[in-house]
RNA sequence: GCUGCCGUAGCUCAGUGGUAGAGCACUCCCUUGGUAAGGGAGAGGUCGAGAGUUCAAUCCUCUCCGGCAGCACCA
């Protein structure tokens, strides 16, 4: 029985069947053997050591290959663990998967490791990757490998034998002394993961990801090819921690936070500067198809209790009652009512809705507003403006008939669309969230809501032209409906959900909202609930991390500081700000008895966009000398030609299209 | 919330079982200087909060609060 092999150059050969790719390799030339780390097999990464048995397409990797940095990743993650149960006997190995940028490995041990013990553990790594044993893959029977790790006590793995599929092979890979239960594949031995690696971070991550079992610690690591792809990566984290918001938010004085209140923002003149700039911009976004208005802050319990909130989202909501009540819970005289801050806008959207009869002819009603909510998250949760327990949404619920669901789920798809590229987004994630377990509503429904968002996805993936990719994430929805969620990616690599849209036949349900349709009979709404920013906080301080710091003049919340370069220039400086301000713009004029040097330094590092210095010259010939942040030029032009320009560039780009369209 | 680490001046951080220091920022004085720090002087801290051990605690122990990194949860 032969088999014929394409090669990548496209030779074709016969070689016997089950033949190994070591066995070609080696046949081709002892040095490709040596360079080679696996194979690829019509694609499929594996073991060099496994046969062949079909035709196909073969290729060898070297570990340049940029499909062995995950090989070199895993296999590293084994060797971790090798040296982590050969130091401390008795630990606990669980699950050591590839992720984005590295690996991790989890491990069971009662003293956690720190990162005191990363030198050691580095070291032995490297032992155990200059010993440079084979991986060698078994096929064993369950019974053997949960005896196998019965005996050593690893209660974890035992477990993860129990786990796989019937029908999936049981796969143990061994490197020297040490084995472990594993999926594959392999690099041919341990000298291939070179010295390329180091470990990142310590950090506690539940048995399964489930909070209800034990909490494990995780090594972090990352490995690459070669050593100046790690420096190149090093360096890039420390990159973006130089545009984390939080600091940044701090150096730019854009606001703060403090003990007292934790999880909410202390927004100072120059952040909310921006935050306005944020919400006018959305404003003239939604002025066309919205209609804005404000629903109450604190809303009585029962109306939570029909909502379901109080039900299914009680953990995450702040009780009020008055503080007397508060403080005296038996008294029959106080008012003992229990109030709820309101944790989202929708229950209040539905009581304006009920407000006065609607017609099928209103449809769709498309209620906006930047409302202020209040959830209680969990205190490990909190993350500068990214998690916060009090944040403004940039909220709306449209309010339409069955057939028109699917036209405003795609409207309102464009739109957002349409916000996140004024703010340089193009890439981004869509992931479809469907019914979660804990839920209101009936299965039709929920089939009904899933039908049109699976439709409506394939379309907005569809006329993205490749720039969107979408996911299903299965049982993430809401409560009370599935969602999209619109994902942008933070300086870091951490991915934040920014815009949702969901849809929702259960509340209208619950609160008795209805319709009089064309045949005169009471018909219930469709309720679409969507935000774009989503969080006016969290979306700013992506954007804070995206500029980082540099943002375009319109939004910038100090656009001109005008600097005299001796006093003499004052009076002429604080004409020329005046003339700023009268054009519009945000500017201040810094009089201070300092140098021009120190002047330029200090807003340059607050990251003011444009600096005007003025000295007599300048005062004389009515000009100004302009420094833009960024650059080092200087460039002097007539004050009305420099307030035009400036005048122009602070434009929102929003206005600009409406200018020019 | 869970695991680990952390909490000293507005910020960044030293430090000690005998109640504290630096740089920057701040205030005042000198300096009027053409594009990333001119000079001098001064002021500023219940060392996160509470309890315990001790003759004595910012330092050791415990509890709580807050922060950081993950996990879990989510806009």
């Amino acid at each position: 029985m032969t088999i014929t092999l394409t090669f990548p150059d496209g030779a074709r050969r016969p070689f016997p069947r089950n033949i190994t790719g070591r066995e070609i390799a080696g046949g081709i030339s002892p040095s490709l053997l040596k360079r080679t780390v696996a194979m690829a097999i019509d694609g499929a990464v594996q073991d060099l050591a496994d046969p062949i048995a079909t035709d196909a397409r073969i290729e060898f990797l070297t570990r340049e290959d940029p499909r062995a940095l995950e090989l070199i990743r895993h296999d590293c993650a084994h060797v971790l663990a090798e040296a982590v149960q050969e130091l401390w006997p008795g630990t606990q190995v669980t699950i050591g998967p590839v992720i984005e940028n590295g690996f991790y490995y989890d491990f069971h041990r009662e003293t956690p490791f720190t990162p005191e013990d990363f030198p050691a553990i580095e070291k032995k790594m490297r032992e155990i990757i200059a010993r440079d044993t084979a991986f060698t893959k078994e096929f064993w029977s369950r019974e053997q490998a949960k005896d196998f790790f019965r005996a050593k006590g690893e209660t974890f793995k035992v477990e993860l034998v129990d786990a796989i599929p019937p029908g999936e092979d049981l796969k143990m890979y061994r490197q020297g002394q040490w084995i472990d239960l594993c999926r594959g594949p392999h690099m041919t031995s341990t000298g291939k993961i070179g010295n390329a690696f180091k470990l990142m971070k310590v950090a506690g991550a539940y048995w399964r990801g489930d909070s209800t079992k034990p909490m494990l610690t995780r090594i972090y690591g990352t490995a690459f090819a070669k050593q100046e792809e790690l420096d190149a990566h090093l360096r890039q984290i420390e990159e973006a921690e130089k545009r984390d918001h939080r600091k940044l938010g701090r150096e730019m004085d854009l606001f703060h936070f403090q003990e007292e209140g934790p999880g909410t923002v202390f927004w100072h003149s120059k952040g909310w500067t921006m935050f306005q700039q944020l919400v006018a911009y959305m404003r003239r976004r939604l002025r066309r198809d919205y209609e804005e208005v404000n629903a109450p802050q604190v809303l009585d319990k029962s109306l939570w209790e029909t909502s379901g909130h109080w039900g299914w989202y009680q953990e995450n909501m702040f009780a009020v009652k008055s503080a007397h009540a508060f403080m005296n819970p038996q008294d029959p005289e106080a008012d003992q009512k229990v109030f709820a801050l309101k944790p989202m806008n929708c229950p209040g959207h539905v009581q304006l809705f009920k407000h006065g009869l609607k017609s099928y002819r209103d449809l769709p009603i498309r209620l906006a507003e930047f409302g202020l909510v209040h959830r209680y998250e969990a205190s490990g949760a909190l993350h500068g403006l990214m998690r916060v327990r009090g944040f403004t949404q940039d909220d709306a619920h449209v309010f339409c008939t069955d057939a028109q669901m699917e036209a405003e789920c795609l409207k309102i798809n464009d739109l957002m669309l349409s916000v996140y590229a004024d703010f340089g987004f193009e890439e981004l994630v869509v992931k479809l969230s469907t019914r979660p377990e804990k839920r209101v509503g009936s299965d039709a429904l929920w089939d009904r809501a899933e039908a049109v968002m699976t439709r409506v996805l394939e379309t907005i993936e569809a006329q993205s032209g490749g720039r969107i990719r979408t996911a299903i994430n299965p049982g993430e929805g809401a409560f009370y409906g599935p969602k999209f969620e619109y994902v942008l990616r933070d300086a870091i690599g951490r991915d934040w959900q920014c815009g949702t849209t969901q849809v929702d036949f259960n509340l209208p349900e619950r609160f008795g909202a209805f319709y009089i349709g064309e045949d005169g009979e009471k018909h219930q709404p469709v309720m679409i609930h969507r935000a774009i920013c989503g969080s006016m906080e969290r979306f700013l301080g992506i954007l804070i991390e995206s500029y980082a710091g540099h943002f375009p003049l319109w939004l910038a919340p100090e656009q001109v500081v005008v600097c005299p370069i001796t006093s003499e220039a004052d009076d002429y400086a604080e004409r020329v700000t005046e003339a700023l301000f009268a054009a519009g713009l945000r500017a201040r004029a810094d009089l201070r008895n300092e140098k021009i040097s120190y002047k330029v330094r200090e807003h340059s590092l607050a990251k003011v966009p444009v600096i005007f210095a003025v000295g007599k010259r300048e005062a004389e010939e009515k000009t100004v000398t302009i420094r833009r942040l960024g650059s080092q030029e200087q460039k002097t032009m007539p004050l009305d030609a420099a307030l035009a320009a400036l005048e122009n560039e602070a434009v929102p780009p929003d206005v600009r299209r409406a200018k020019a369209g």
